[in-house]
DNA sequence: CTTAAAACTAAACGCGTGTTTAATATTGCG
DNA sequence: CGCAATATTAAACACGCGTTTAGTTTTAAG
């Protein structure tokens, strides 16, 4: 019962965002009532909290985990946002939701635990292929770091926002070239060398 | 007062969207009570149309008068674009809130009628400057439209949202070097094909 | 001044929310 | 089996939401 609740508070959380999903709703997709909510999460936020550890923590991590050693290839980077952020679609639709969702402070921490902890490393990156000469000289990494984070999420905004606003309907087809074509605008740096870091977290 | 609530109605359902703004917010900022939204407006729905209409129905006015007139530049459209948004900095952080806000069909027809309407322009738009070999003939223009139109939203969602995400403050003079930064990656119609799509990526 | 329409106020309504309580069913182990 | 720990249920709670009602003040023309 208690994956139950968390299957359906993936389903819905990330799909709607925190504020437009009911208790009850959960509740009854995971085919029980909200009482257990209570019983294993304390409450919706409880249940928020675990539903996010539970679906980006793992991207959150390999991403870190594969910063760590040492100097990265932004286009390696890159490559590899893209791949997680393909397998798990409604991550940057969740992260905007909630970012546009309170006043100016986050919910508790969480977008600054996960989204916002890898801010600074996609800055230091930027400055690190800078010092390497990867990159021109008078880029400004901030403006930089903003557009590049901007253009990785744009593909999988728009993917669920397409059909609304434009009256697109876009296949997974459609979807792919416009992740590629997003991709060849960041062709910084030098030549990406393969594939270098696989997710294999869950499609 | 009919004026004060639609002040109100500007400030708060602009930044916050429609159903993270209550009434009583909208009528205690404007020093009366919620009765009145009812008594001018019928009801919550009735002010944020009419408060959407006041808002951006020049823009959109406008946009729609100088596309009427004949073929138009894609870079001349950017820059209006641009500038509208500039002067209007909450517009796109609307748009975003409401799309993502319902689960398919919009608030009414009210994002279909303002910006829906505009996504068929622009995508005409694109169709002409092909046919008069402004743009390389190989483009797909949906999906250039789709990159088109989220690169010129997120430098104003960027606005809002890098602070949080981020830590970044960008003061106004940044955020002027933002727009400049996108609008010249969109510099389609007065560039050699081929360098069309490709970032210069300096400040 | 009279008076009727317009503008405004205060209070309550029904409803859905997240949460909690209290009682019941199910499990697992000595 | 006996029985405590765990799991689950149904019902209710207080609260805030959008909305509505009824009554009062203000306005302005005859």
């Amino acid at each position: 019962m208690r994956s139950a609740l968390l299957d359906a508070a993936s389903k819905l959380f990330l799909k709607h965002g925190f504020d437009r999903v009911t208790a009850r709703q959960i509740a009854v997709a995971a085919g029980t009532t909200p009482a257990m909510i209570h019983y294993y999460f304390v409450n919706k936020l409880g249940l928020f909290r675990a539903m996010l550890e539970r679906v980006i923590g793992p991207v959150r991590d390999m991403i870190a985990g594969s910063l760590q050693g040492g100097a990265v290839d932004p286009a390696v980077l890159i490559r590899m946002h893209m791949q997680t952020a393909a397998a798990n679609p409604w991550i940057a639709t969740l992260i905007v939701n909630e970012v546009l969702a309170e006043k100016g402070r986050f919910r508790g921490t969480f977008i600054r635990e996960f989204a916002g902890r890898q801010a600074p490393l996609v800055i230091e990156l930027l400055q690190r292929a800078r010092a390497s000469g990867n990159v021109r000289e008078d880029l400004d990494v901030r403006l930089a770091a903003l557009s590049l984070m901007s253009l990785c999420m744009f593909p999988f905004l728009a993917r669920h926002v397409a059909g609304p606003v434009l009256g697109l309907k876009l296949d997974e087809d459609e979807i792919e070239r416009l992740i590629a074509h997003t991709a060849r605008l960041f062709a910084v740096g030098t030549t990406p060398p393969g594939r270098a870091t696989r997710p294999e977290h869950r499609a």
